[in-house]
DNA sequence: CCATCTATGTACTAACTGGTACGTTAGTTA
DNA sequence: TAACTAACGTACCAGTTAGTACATAGATGG
């Protein structure tokens, strides 16, 4: 008889799986809700488990959050690292970068939400994430280069500060996503309509290389 | 004996100061706190009258919140009916416009909080507050009358929407006050450091100019 | 100065909510 | 297979919080 598999999928109990499925859960509640407004029951019945899990797990609801925030910064951390623009003109490169960014916003509503909650709270908890100044830096250290070849070929002005565009590029993508509630109120317009995606998607590439562009 | 004045100053009872100092307090609290985690003592306290004028004079919290969310869109209003561009080129009122839009995210950054926190709630109040939209687009009517005007002086490219151009100095100025502590937390630059102001309030120019200018 | 209404304060309550005490079961190992 | 431990579930508690019943004092008109 062949051993069966460690670890069997209708298997009853499963460390590994409940902490995942509570971070899971709790990410879409913490995002909805903030971080006051989300409920430890809520989060425990959106799960197979229950609420005495979390604080088997985590300890407590503070705990749980922060588990979710690293996890958020993780993903993303992941998709970043995919970009790779070595092989392309500073210009076109510039483009690609604007364009993962915006593309992972709209990709990642609970992530950008879970921002919004962290500076509704003066980002309290995220100074205790280890690891996430190296990372947000390293993708400005990305940036950074590309601005520098373009200088270097004459294609881009100098005096322009990386964490600056870096900021520009941000700010275009997080309201589009995080403000088309309010946005869409007030002026009737879907900012994430997918018709009006290519076009903002180029209106963000046009700004930063036009920013960037000797005058 | 002459009349006593009809309001004196040390009165008492005085219903419309009570009401405005509780939506004065409510106002503070719900952009520091969030909807849910406003506390309604907390608001009371803050005040020189108790929780039970809340109820007395709003109904309940979602009303008092209602009734902040109006005031502070109202407060706005004024202040945008102050821009006169008529006599300024184009390029120069595109500008103006947009540093108005600066200056004001700059101060009153519980007016932002509280538009994080509507988006946080799907703008479900925001829809319940009577000429909003009226308001904001009477906004943006001004800013399509500068480019227009542009256009046909030959400075400005045409196909450019007026609200895309809002929505390009919103993002800006929005992110630049709201997402000031995760930014400073991750990038270890303070947004709204004052020695900047003068920096980011011209690249928010340069960019909007720098948009609409013939290529 | 009296009658009346508006404005206000006190003292509660019912429901909610994060957290915990304690018992039980599944998997592992000797 | 017995002993042991990690994983789990139930039932509960104590503190909090939005909301209210009720009493009362200040303003106002006659």
């Amino acid at each position: 008889m062949p051993a069966v598999p460690p670890l069997s999928p209708g298997r009853r109990r499963d460390a590994e799986r409940t902490r995942a499925e509570l971070i899971e859960m709790a990410t879409d509640e913490f995002a909805e809700r903030g971080y006051s407004g989300a409920r430890v029951d809520e989060i425990a019945n959106r799960t197979r488990t229950t609420k005495r899990m979390i604080y088997y797990y985590f300890g407590g609801k503070e705990q749980l959050y922060l588990a979710v925030l690293e996890r958020a910064y993780a993903e993303i951390r992941a998709a970043e690292r995919a970009v790779d623009v070595d092989h392309l003109d500073p210009v076109a490169a510039l483009r690609r970068l604007a364009e993962v960014t915006f593309d992972h916003h709209e990709a990642h509503p609970a992530f950008i939400k879970l921002v919004g909650v962290e500076n509704a709270q003066h980002a309290r908890h995220m100074r205790h994430v280890a690891g996430l100044v190296d990372l947000n830096s390293s993708a400005v250290a990305l940036l950074d280069g590309v601005l520098e070849r373009g200088r270097r070929d004459g294609l881009f002005r100098s005096g322009v500060d990386a964490l600056d565009v870096h900021m520009l590029i941000s700010s275009f993508c997080f309201f589009r996503v995080a403000n088309r509630h309010t946005f869409g109120a007030l002026f009737d317009r879907d900012l994430l309509d997918p018709d009006r995606r290519v076009h903002y998607r180029t209106m963000l590439g046009d700004l930063v290389t036009g920013y960037l562009r000797e005058v």
